[in-house]
RNA sequence: GCGCCCAUAGCUCAAUUGGAUAGAGCGUUUGACUACGAAUCAAAAGGUUAGAGGUUCAACUCCUCUUGGGCGCGCCA
């Protein structure tokens, strides 16, 4: 909160500075500089370019300009800036009062699981559909990492506030499904010991015989079983298994089947209406016997059919259908997490996104590139249909669902991965995340420890916390925010896991100098509440990406 | 052929969206447990950010081209 806290009054410093030597008000307008945290090497607390920016507009010197809001600064924020001072090109860099952190340590203290939390973003209701993967067959790891981003993104907006619900897309319609029914029939029938052949491109998978020995177990009557159903119910209880000892859980189930069958009292189906919305303001329309989207009106390749010669919708229809029902329903910002192979989509579904009345930017799509499997060098097939893919399943029951979400949100969506099994497999013990959890393993056996002493009080002083390590200490803490902020910005939670180590190295280093538990109890207790805050962060942290924080390793 | 994404240390990846000497983990080398957990810490080595131009006070970041990789270009989903 310190960062923003400090953006805010300078923003009202360096905008009334603008103004008073003269600048015209539509540039202040637009104006913006950044506030940010600086090297290393570089012995200050914020690192401010506002005097360089304002240079070029003035046609002087940034360091004359830097003096300047320097005094003013000095002037106007007392309680804030202990030191400023001018470095390199004409960088404003500030020292905080330790009582700042001190106050902000006292928030993360009262405010606990809530630190960092908005309310004012509760007006926006928030989509985020993510996974969506057909019925067919169970996950397989790039869906975990669909998964893993989806669910942690959520769980960020959420923090800051947003009506967040969180869906997966049911594609129950359409020839996979076909395909699918055909399948289990196919091994039901050969269970029964007919001698017939599988299909060609059926789905091989094992799971397809155990649906067909369920069946068969049921004492079941060929004729009377729906295998598309019977297949999905399986194969559904298997998909939110899988997703819930991956830590994710959805708030919505909505099946296309909802807007390509159910009708109306008129017997129209969703799809139906959404393609005759679209006809009437000529978004769409007849040629060579089919239905067309004219996607090229918004940037699109070229038109897109909805409805088939012969009188089918595609599954695009049933996709204008779905982002209309999601508006109906009443939310303003989409978030659609999609696997890269489909980035072709993207510019037609904006394109309907745009025909349905609403902007661009009210749908954001996240493209994540797919895992590619590596097992010992040797790359690893991923089809569904060939029935030779690693499931996630697999992945989490060896490597853990902390180390495997963890693993997923230290990269950035957008970046290509090979995940060697063998690899992932070796560097168990090593792996970041348990650099993480042991901070907080190492403080909870502190506390356990801690628990003998009577000499210790509630209400320490925050001003015996003066080390350089207690101090770096408490700005990584506070910085805990400013990462939420980033993570909002790109729409991406993996800031996240990049924090949580730095912070993890920060605890790790105040430990080895400092000392908790001494034979001075007023400084005793200043630590003990210093490293219950420390608790409080790494929990939510780790929280917002899905993984636990166990107090024994 | 057209389009989208990517290329950073030996390996896997970051870099607060344009900031100062590009950082972590793993691996390698060397030290530190008779006080709170050594799943840790301290130190060393490791880089022309694929290459070439450009934009500016400042470029891993933005623009152009080249090279190399992934993916997409269906009246499939």
């Amino acid at each position: 909160m310190i960062k923003q806290q400090i953006t805010e009054k300078l923003d009202l410093i360096v905008k009334q500075y603008a103004k008073d030597k003269g600048l015209d008000s539509a540039f202040i307008e637009n104006f913006s500089f950044t506030v940010e945290v600086p090297p290393k090497n570089i012995e200050a607390d914020f690192a401010v370019n506002a005097a360089m920016l304002l240079a070029k507009q003035l046609k002087t010197n940034p360091r004359n300009v830097a003096a300047e809001l320097i005094n003013i600064i000095f002037k106007d924020m007392p309680d804030f800036a202990a030191k400023a001072e001018i470095a390199g090109a004409g960088f404003i860099n500030l020292h905080l009062k330790n009582e700042v952190l001190y106050e902000e340590l006292n928030r993360i203290l009262i405010e606990k699981e809530k630190y960092g939390s908005k309310t004012a973003n509760n007006k926006d209701k928030v989509m985020v559909e993510f996974v969506s993967a057909n019925p067919t067959g169970p996950l397989h790891i790039g869906h975990g990492r669909g998964a893993a981003i989806g669910d942690s993104l959520a769980r960020v907006l959420k923090h800051l506030g947003y009506n967040v619900t969180k869906e997966y897309y049911l594609n129950d319609v359409g020839n996979q499904m076909l395909v699918l029914a055909e399948s289990v029939k196919v091994r039901f029938m050969q269970l029964k010991g007919e001698n017939i052949l599988f299909l060609e491109d059926g789905y091989k998978g094992e799971y397809i015989v155990d649906i067909a020995k369920r069946l068969i177990a049921e004492g079941k009557n060929i004729n009377d079983i729906n295998f598309k159903e019977e297949a999905v119910k399986d194969i559904l209880a298997t998909i939110k298994s899988d997703l819930k000892d991956f830590a994710v859980e959805f708030d919505n189930w909505f099946s296309e089947g909802k807007i390509a069958f159910n009708k109306d009292k008129d017997g129209k189906t969703e799809v139906d209406k959404a393609c005759e919305f679209l006809k009437d303001k000529s978004d769409a329309y007849e040629q060579d016997g089919a239905l067309w989207l004219a996607s090229t009106k918004y940037g699109d390749d070229k038109d897109r059919v909805l409805k088939r010669t012969d009188g089918r919708y595609t599954y695009l229809a049933s996709d204008v259908a779905y982002h209309k029902n999601k508006f109906e329903r009443g939310f303003t910002k989409l978030v659609n997490l999609w696997g890269a192979d489909h980035h072709g989509y993207v510019a037609r579904i904006s394109a309907c996104i745009q025909m349905l009345g609403f902007s661009k930017e009210a749908l954001k799509v996240i493209l994540y590139q797919l895992v590619s499997l590596v097992r010992g060098g040797q790359p690893v097939a991923m089809s569904t249909r060939s029935g030779e893919f690693i499931t996630l399943k697999e992945v989490v029951d060896e490597v853990g669902k902390d180390a495997c979400r963890f693993s997923f949100l230290l990269r950035a969506p957008d970046s290509q991965l090979d995940f060697d099994l063998e690899l992932a497999k070796k560097q168990t013990s090593e792996n970041p995340v348990f650099y993480v959890q042991y901070v907080n393993a190492r403080c909870n056996s502190i506390f356990r420890e801690s628990k003998n002493r009577n000499d210790l009080t509630d209400s320490p002083d925050f001003a015996l916390l003066n080390t350089k390590e207690e101090r770096d200490l408490m700005k990584k803490l506070s910085a805990f925010c400013d990462t939420l902020a980033v993570c909002e910005k790109t729409m991406s939670p993996h800031h996240f896991t990049a924090y949580l180590m730095e912070l993890a190295d920060m605890y790790h280093k105040f430990y080895e100098k400092c000392r908790v538990l001494s034979d001075d109890p007023a400084l005793t207790s200043s630590r003990l509440k210093l490293i219950e805050a420390v608790t409080v962060i790494i929990k939510n942290g780790l929280n917002l990406l899905g993984v636990s924080a166990p107090e024994k390793m």
